[in-house]
Formats: structure tokens, C-alpha cells, sequence
DNA sequence: TCAATTTTGTTGCAAATGCAACAAAAAGTT
DNA sequence: AACTTTTTGTTGCATTTGCAACAAAATTGA
């Protein structure tokens, strides 16, 4: 998914200016490392330079959620969360570099005024814009009353996006299932009958729709 | 839920100036109106002035969806959306007040870079943010396996919004199975469960938090 | 104010779903 | 290569859910 970055159109040169003025942080995180849980209330918000995480959600049954599946150039933060009684966390699922910025630094406009500034936050909105649209996919296969349903839409959405009626699962079986909200056992067993009527047929994680 | 204007700090001599040079037009909606269908792709924006609207999908089983409540200072549009095959509507729900403007015109600086277009752009963000973190909210109560979990995460919500744990239901019961995503009988079904076993105590709209 | 429409509250029932549990397969580690 | 851990595929069963249908209540509108 080809996604903007914030530096987009921004000279190496300026970006280092920038990074420099906003006391933005890069750090680096193996595999499974816990890159920031949601506590307290902070405005900083971390983007990912390389590497993927999950914005996830542990709730008081054990149960977990993926919130959200973060790639590079995406950005995070509490800034973009709702005050919240859960355990939220973003969690690297490969070894992840994540640079770390005050949000208001984007956002407020410094007093130098620097041409490179409103790029900056152009970029941010094409971003944030972005994150709208993935958000609003997930919403609508979310919103559906049947887990039948939700692989379907996941499974248009995912064709769609690669123009061919054949793609691959970015994730686990497991993983989907936390994706749309459901018991993986109950999807798999669904998984089963879409094949068996026809309507899909899969390789590991290769699934071809056949209608 | 204080949003922000688009064009908060701009003084309405330059917004007047802004409206004429991005060419925005703006129109009166009656109640039940249907302000935008997402059919074709259009980069045109709307902006609710005045008013309330949702963004409804009517699927193939004439199952109907609130994807979105919107009010006040809240924008829309297809940029916003994904390619879809459904049939997406913004319907008003009151008379309502929208500001057509071409999302270009707001994220692309004119040549004369006038210093209010990036202040609409800095406002433009801050929206985005808060819509960023509404869709999260929903996620993260649609994500819930059962019907009852959906009901409290809600709940909760409307909770610490109104901080109290008293607060109205700002939409019918009708409209909240419909946000929820599950079956409205199911859901009512599933509300006197949560009275009987005194979770909750409710008075028409009006629901307590009793735990 | 009266009629029409929408919302609410309920129920029975069939179907879908979550849960628990387990073995086989695959992937990752040392 | 041997071992450990994770993922996958499956099943039985209790529970939850959606669906259909209907009457009562509330709301809307003429």
C-alpha cells in the first residue's frame, strides 16, 4: 500500500533541520518488542521509518485485538486514541525503526515560518487522510452482521487492492481472525463451507475468489 | 463533541475570500435529504455547517449501516472512502447545511500562498485527528465478540464523554443496533439481560451505569 | 387532533458463533 | 537435526445471535 511519507518532497538536507528542531527520535526495535503502551496522556506520536507493528488490545477477558496493523510511514500515537480504560500497545512484528516527534511540532506552525513546514503538514494530511480510508475499510467489514460476510469484504477489498481475483494474507489465519472480530475456529469452519460452495478456493495463504 | 471549524482563527473576510477562490458552494439539505451518493470518484468534499448527516451503506441483503454519524464541522467525501462496490449515501437527518469545496483546493497550497490557507490546513488536520480517533473508538467497540460487550464498550464511552455515569443515547435504539452492527431484536433482548442482572438501568434514551 | 409511520419491546426458532480441547503441520530456535 | 513454539484444521456442545413476525407505544405530519 503505498503509502506517503511525511518527509515526501522534503530535502534531506531541510528533513534533518527539522528532526533536529523538533527533537524528533529514532529508535530501533527487534521483533515482538513492545515499542509504546498507551498510559497516560502524551502528544507524541511515533512513525514508522522501516520495520511493521500492531496497535494492539489486550481487554479483561484475555482477549486480543488488533487495532490496527501499522506498516512503514505509518504514524501512531495516543494523540489518535480515545481516552481509554484498556491496555493498548503497539507492538513491532519485525525489527522496526520508529522516529518519535512531538505531534503539536507538526501540527503548530514554528514561528520561522519555513516553507518546508507546510509540506510537512500537507504530507501529514494525505497521511491522516489515508489512515481514514483504511480505517473506514475496516469499519465497514466490522459492521457486518456475519462472519460469512466479513471474510467476503475483506476478501473484496484484498482482490481489489491487487486487481486480481487472487491474492495472499498479509497475516496469519490467527491474526485475520483478530482482524475481523471473530473466533478463529468459527471462521475457520466458515473459511471451509466458502470452499466448499464454490465461492473461494485457497493455497496456504493464497485464496482465489471464484465468483 | 467539540470540533473544530475548518475555519477556526481565519478571520470571515478571508474566508469569504478562501469560498470564492476554491470555487465552494454551499447548500441547504431538508431532513431525510440524501446530500451525496459515492457513485463515480469525485475529489469534492463536503463540510457540514450546520446541521446533523450519516454515511449509510445499503448492502445486498438491504441491510443498512450507519458507517458514520457526522455534525457540525465534520467532512466527508469520497477521498475518504474506499473503492467500493456498495451503495454509499449521506443522508440528512435534519435540515442540514454543507460546504462543497475540491479537496485540492485545501491540501495543494494556491501559487499566492497566502498565510490562511495553512492555517486551514493546520485546522483541517486537527478534524482529521478527531476523526481518526471517532473511527478508532468504533473499531474498537465493533471488534468486541458479543453483543453485550459491543453494548457496554459503548456504553463506557458515552460515559466518559459525558462524564457522568448517566447520559442519552443520541440516536434512536433502531439507529444504535445499526452502529453496533448487530441485530437490533437481539440487541434489545441483550439490554433487559443487562438490567435483569443490574448493570445497567435505563429510562427511555436514558441509561445509568449501576457497576 | 387524528391518521399514518416509525420505534420499541417481545417471542419462537433455526442457524451461526464462541469456547474448549486436541492432533497434525509448519515455522522458528539452538 | 532435534527441540520448542506457533499455527492450522477439526470437532462437540452450549450459548448467542439473526431473522421473522406482531402488538403496543411513541412520534410525526397533515
Amino acid at each position: 500500500m503505498s503509502h506517503i511519507s511525511i518527509f515526501k518532497n522534503i530535502t534531506e538536507d531541510e528533513i534533518n533541520k527539522m528532526l533536529k528542531c523538533f527533537e524528533a527520535k529514532a529508535r530501533v526495535f527487534k521483533k515482538d518488542a513492545t515499542i509504546m503502551t498507551y498510559l497516560g496522556s502524551t502528544s507524541t506520536v511515533g512513525i514508522i521509518t522501516k520495520g511493521k507493528a500492531e496497535l494492539i488490545r489486550i481487554d479483561y477477558n484475555g482477549n486480543r485485538t488488533i487495532l490496527e496493523t501499522l506498516e512503514e510511514n505509518d504514524i501512531f500515537g495516543e494523540v489518535f486514541s480515545n481516552y481509554n480504560v484498556n491496555e493498548l500497545s503497539i507492538k513491532a512484528t519485525e525489527e522496526t525503526t520508529v522516529l518519535f516527534i512531538d505531534y503539536y511540532h507538526i501540527t503548530k506552525r514554528c514561528k520561522k515560518a519555513c516553507p518546508y513546514h507546510s509540506k510537512l503538514v500537507e504530507n501529514t494530511l494525505n497521511i491522516l487522510s489515508q489512515k481514514i480510508v483504511t480505517n473506514n475499510e475496516r469499519i465497514e467489514i466490522l459492521a457486518k452482521r456475519s462472519t460469512r460476510d466479513k471474510l467476503l469484504a475483506y476478501f473484496e477489498i484484498m482482490s481489489m487492492k491487487n486487481i486480481s481475483k487472487t491474492f495472499t494474507l498479509p497475516f496469519t489465519f490467527t491474526d485475520l481472525a483478530d482482524y475481523l472480530g471473530v473466533d478463529r475456529s468459527a471462521m475457520q469452519r466458515e473459511i471451509r463451507n466458502l470452499k466448499e460452495e464454490g465461492f473461494i478456493k485457497t493455497n496456504n495463504k493464497k485464496i482465489t475468489l471464484t465468483y
